[in-house]
DNA sequence: GCTGAAATCCCCATTTT
DNA sequence: AAAATGGGGATTTCAGC
C-alpha cells in the first residue's frame, strides 16, 4: 500500500469505471499494472467492493435519522447486533463512549417509519431508553449505498 | 424509476462491475436496454457516481468519531459549512434537531487527531461547547469512500 | 423505450525484461 | 513488479420497430 496504490484508490472513489489506461496515465504505470495493483488491492480488502454512490431521495429515503440507544439491563446483545445488521433501514450501528451505549443511523421514507423502528426495537427486548435526532440539512451528506433487496 | 432501475441499482450497488448482459439476464433486458437505463439513472442523478467501498484501517484512519456541535454564538454558519465540507476527515456533517446544533462525523487515525480538528474548529471560531463520541466497534459499519485527495 | 447487430474500445492473459 | 502484445469480450451506438 504505496503512495501509487493511494491514488489508484483515490482516482475509482471518484469513478471506478475510468479505464487502467486513464489510470495508468496518472500515475504513470502501464494499464496491466493497474490492473495488477487493482487486482491485490481487492484480493487484500483494502478494497471491499465495486459500487454506486446513489440519491437517497430519488430512492424513497429522503429522511436522514440518529438514533441514540441505551440498551435494556437484560436486552441479548448479539440478537441486538444481529437484528441491525439484517434491518433495512439500519445504515450504521455503533456502539460508543459515553452516556448512550449504541448510535444507530437510520435511512427513512417517513417519519412514521421512525415509530416503526423504535417500536421494533421494543418488540425484540432491546430498547431501554432512547432519543431521536433528526437530520434537518447536510453540510456534507457522505455516500449512499442501497441495501441488498429483501 | 419503475422497479426495473430500483433494481439495477440494487445489483450495481452489489457489484457496479457486473456485465451489462448480466444485468440485463436478471431483469429481462437487453444490455443495450440496461446501458440505455443506467445512462438515464447518472444523469438524472440517481445514481451520483461509480465508486469503490474500501476498509478505512487498511487507508490509515481506523478510528470513527462523532462530534457533537454547538456554534458560537456569532460564528459564521456558512463558513462553518464551508470548512466541514472541505475538511479531509469529515465524512459527514448535519445541522440536527435537538440540544446540539450539528453532528459532525470524523474518519482519523489516532487520538491525537480529534484534538487537531477541535483547534481547527476553535481557531475558526466555530465552537462553542462540543461532545466527542469515540466508536468502540461497529455492528453495521457502512460504506467508506476516501476523500478526494488534497 | 426496447432490440439486435455492427463498430469500437477495453480488459485480460501471456510473454518478456 | 512492470511493460508490451494480441485475442476475446465487453460496451456503445444506431437504425428499426
Amino acid at each position: 500500500m504505496d503512495e501509487t496504490d493511494r491514488k489508484i484508490i483515490e482516482l475509482l472513489a471518484e469513478d471506478s469505471r475510468r479505464a487502467l489506461a486513464d489510470i495508468g496515465a496518472v500515475v504513470g504505470l502501464a494499464p496491466s499494472s493497474v490492473n495488477e495493483r487493482i487486482r491485490r488491492l481487492t484480493a487484500s480488502g483494502a478494497i471491499r467492493r465495486f459500487t454506486v454512490d446513489t440519491d437517497p431521495a430519488a430512492l424513497g429515503l429522503p429522511m436522514l435519522v440518529y438514533l441514540w440507544l441505551a440498551l435494556r439491563e437484560d436486552a441479548d446483545e448479539a440478537a441486538f447486533r444481529r437484528f441491525a445488521a439484517s434491518h433495512r433501514r439500519v445504515l450504521e450501528c455503533h456502539h460508543v463512549t459515553g452516556a448512550w451505549s449504541y448510535l444507530v443511523k437510520l435511512r427513512v421514507g417517513a417519519v412514521t417509519e421512525i415509530e416503526s423502528v423504535l417500536a421494533e426495537l421494543k418488540a425484540g427486548r432491546f430498547l431501554g431508553r432512547s432519543e431521536t435526532v433528526i437530520v434537518l440539512s447536510s453540510a456534507v451528506a457522505g455516500p449512499h449505498v442501497p441495501a441488498p433487496g429483501v
